[in-house]
DNA sequence: TCTTAATTGGACAAAATTATCCGATTTAGG
DNA sequence: CCTAAATCGGATAATTTTGTCCAATTAAGA
């Protein structure tokens, strides 16, 4: 469904969250840690949604990534994607022709499109805050 | 959502469903312009779908590929993507953990897996006659 | 029997995705 | 000023997916 990058990339996104609420600013070595992913291309997904203002960086000795917390509650899973895949999955004929649209649609276009629909409005109506929420009490896990 | 094999796959096996229907064997030339995927890429497609018996194919001079009118009723989206892509899609957890599970869900566990069982739900739902249908009704496409 | 038109199968090539490496830059603090 | 710890950016490598090429095989029909 989503690239590895994107997976990476939410995971990491929520756990910045996680810490973010106390404060801390988390390094990638430490985000790479917790969500188990390969370190360097982790630093890769972080620098792009770092540059598409979905995370906030600092160099520097005490450096590390955070989002300020009155960003998390406004920050759905949808834009995250965005950030990372770009609108193909929510846009994309699901069998590949150049362009989905009503007027000539592939075969599976009128029921692909509800399950697509669905996907984006769950992700619109999904924000971080919940996520990392859901992570802090026990309820979902990052690794494993 | 799928790979360019599975969208490949599931538009050369309409076409040669709607050919079927009329007792004609396809070529493998033909499927791939009626498609326009490319030509020996289709081929290494309908060798595995012949393989695992989605498809029936015939060698020499008026050789090519069929679909028996009464097996184009039964045969789901779901079996076609399933012999071309596995099972990945629809057990896979959404964020890249070892496995999906209620036990130690990722966050997004419980929205995503609704998603993929509406997904699971209407692949199962959907059988090839009727795509074939559609497109035979001029009211869907396989090309642009 | 020969030709022609088809699938099959193996090896290979190109492109995209995933992943690594390393030097440059930044910043806090001793 | 110097060091340590962090991100940044560019080059490169590995892997997977996508795509190509070509010889072998099969079967119908003249
Ligand atoms: S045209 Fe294929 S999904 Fe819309
Ligand atoms: S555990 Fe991630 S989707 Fe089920």
């Amino acid at each position: 469904m989503f690239s590895k990058a994107c997976e990476y990339g939410i995971k990491a996104v929520i756990h910045i969250s996680l810490q973010s609420q106390t404060g801390k600013r988390v390094s990638l070595k430490e985000i790479s840690g917790a969500i188990d992913s390969p370190l360097a291309f982790t630093a890769k997904i972080l620098q792009s949604l770092a540059k598409s203002n979905i995370i906030e960086s600092s160099k520097g000795s005490v450096g590390g990534y955070h989002i300020p917390e009155d960003v998390q509650s406004k920050l759905t899973l949808y834009e995250i994607v965005i950030a990372i895949d770009g609108d193909n999955i929510f846009e994309r004929c699901g069998l590949g022709l150049r362009q989905c649209n009503e007027t000539s649609p592939c075969p599976i276009h009128s029921k692909f499109k509800i399950i697509r629909e669905n996907l984006i409005d769950m992700m619109k109506k999904t924000n971080l805050l919940e996520l990392a929420i859901s992570v802090d009490k026990g309820e979902s896990v990052l690794v494993i």
